[in-house]
DNA sequence: AAGTGGTCTAGACCACGCC
DNA sequence: GCGTGGTCTAGACCACTTA
């Protein structure tokens, strides 16, 4: 428990500031003069502290404006809901659940066929480095990067369709897919939380120490065919995954 | 993408040869002489380097030996588990599952009675500070801390029964519980991702750059009382959670 | 112009692991 | 004993933001 450092001690007192609220979302923090001036001790010794804090998701820093408690409520993500029929023709359903909220949602489109890495091309059962055809969004709120959510599809079976359409699809993407394919009755999610690549950072506008859940969701027909692999990016600042489950009826042994 | 920062080159380059392969899991890094040699700058500088790779969780340090590439692998994580019934009468289900793929799980336990923090105070539906029983795990495999599960009930129905005994219980805290307020038939799982904290970094021995899945898991009956509260701890670098789901039969609009 | 964080250097001393 | 990473100092110059 002890840490006898003295950036780890600088860190300790500034975390109990802040996780006790003395230092709320948004409150500027001392600078880095003013700290060293405080604990008497080095610029470096003091950036190290920072550093820390800022690996833990607590403060986030802007060169030339100095650092701020960051804001960590969380947004809810429903995996189970991503693949619910749209509410309305004119907005998706991320569009709709948003507005409703009164928040500012809007989406980028792009379209391409690409060739599959392994755990796309796993997941939709071809060879990796097959042309498959990708559905690419980032979604923004109020302006702001949000998710990534990119949708891979066979070749064989979207290319020449309207999933390639690099806009909205008033009837949804889905409902073109289950007519191709037929209905989708059953869906594997996978989550793996990590840090983000420099990739993925400079596309969500990260701050460092914001790690990310990447959610891999895999749907199936009835007769066990592969309708559609889902890549989302979810930053672990901005969202809580939510599962409700109804557990099977069954009896105990 | 470009980063002309001598650190962020560095980086780049290494991050590189981690991620093509070309330096595989348990390699050694070269030495932050060596980087700095190489490359002609001072060691802060190499330091700074290095680190950043720490951060993304692709090496890890040990002091007196060097820097090795770390393993990445995952293992499988399924909220939807946690609840089954035991398979055996002597192991838990986490020792039987493991124990089938021939790894060393043990596990420690320890009972309490403690003060409600926020979070399972609102789940469990009491005030902030109530007094409820924790039965708090931590799982190991292969010797080596594993995850963090600590459940919670209310003292009112747990206090006096056998979940207050800090060793295996052999027919399983379910069907204990079940006894006293009635069959779980649903739950909801929340999955916070976030930078651990110095406790949870301490008891699951994480290396910098680890991010962890916090799990809560709420268990409802039929008339919607609460059962219990999981609270599990899945540092990022061991596990994928994974979700099975069957779309519910309803019409399109 | 003044203050902020971002980068970088050139040293120093220590604790740890291995031979 | 030697090499490793961990900690810390005392400077320097730069880019950015705000006034």
């Amino acid at each position: 428990m002890a840490d006898d450092t003295l950036h780890g001690q600088m860190a300790s007192d500034l975390r109990v500031l802040i996780t006790s609220g003395e230092l709320k979302p948004g409150s500027p923090l001392p600078s880095e003069a003013q700290l060293g001036e405080q604990y008497g001790v080095s610029r470096p010794t003091v950036r190290r502290a920072l550093q820390t804090l800022e690996q833990e998701g607590l403060v986030s820093a802007h060169a030339g404006r100095g650092r701020v408690v960051r804001d960590r409520r969380a947004m809810v993500y429903r995996p189970q809901q991503e693949y619910e029929p749209r509410r309305s023709s004119t907005m998706d359903r991320f569009t709709t659940v948003l507005s409703e909220q009164g928040r500012q949602p809007s989406q980028s489109i792009e379209v391409a066929v690409e060739n599959a890495g392994r755990m796309i091309a796993q997941r939709l059962g071809v060879p990796e480095g097959t042309p498959v055809v990708a559905r690419k969004r980032v979604r923004f709120l109020d302006g702001e990067p949000f998710n990534i959510n990119d949708t891979y599809h066979t070749l064989e079976l979207a290319g020449g369709t309207a999933v390639m359409n690099p806009e909205d699809i008033p009837e949804g993407s889905n409902v073109v897919i289950e007519r191709l394919i037929g209905r989708e009755v059953r869906a594997v999610d996978e989550i793996y939380i990590r840090m983000p690549t420099p990739d993925e950072t400079r596309r969500l506008k990260l701050s460092t120490g914001t790690p990310v859940g990447v959610h891999y969701c895999t749907g199936y027909t009835q007769d066990e065919r592969v309708v559609r692999v889902e890549y989302f990016v979810i930053p672990g600042d901005r969202h809580v995954i939510v599962y409700d489950r109804v557990h099977p009826v069954e009896t105990i042994d």
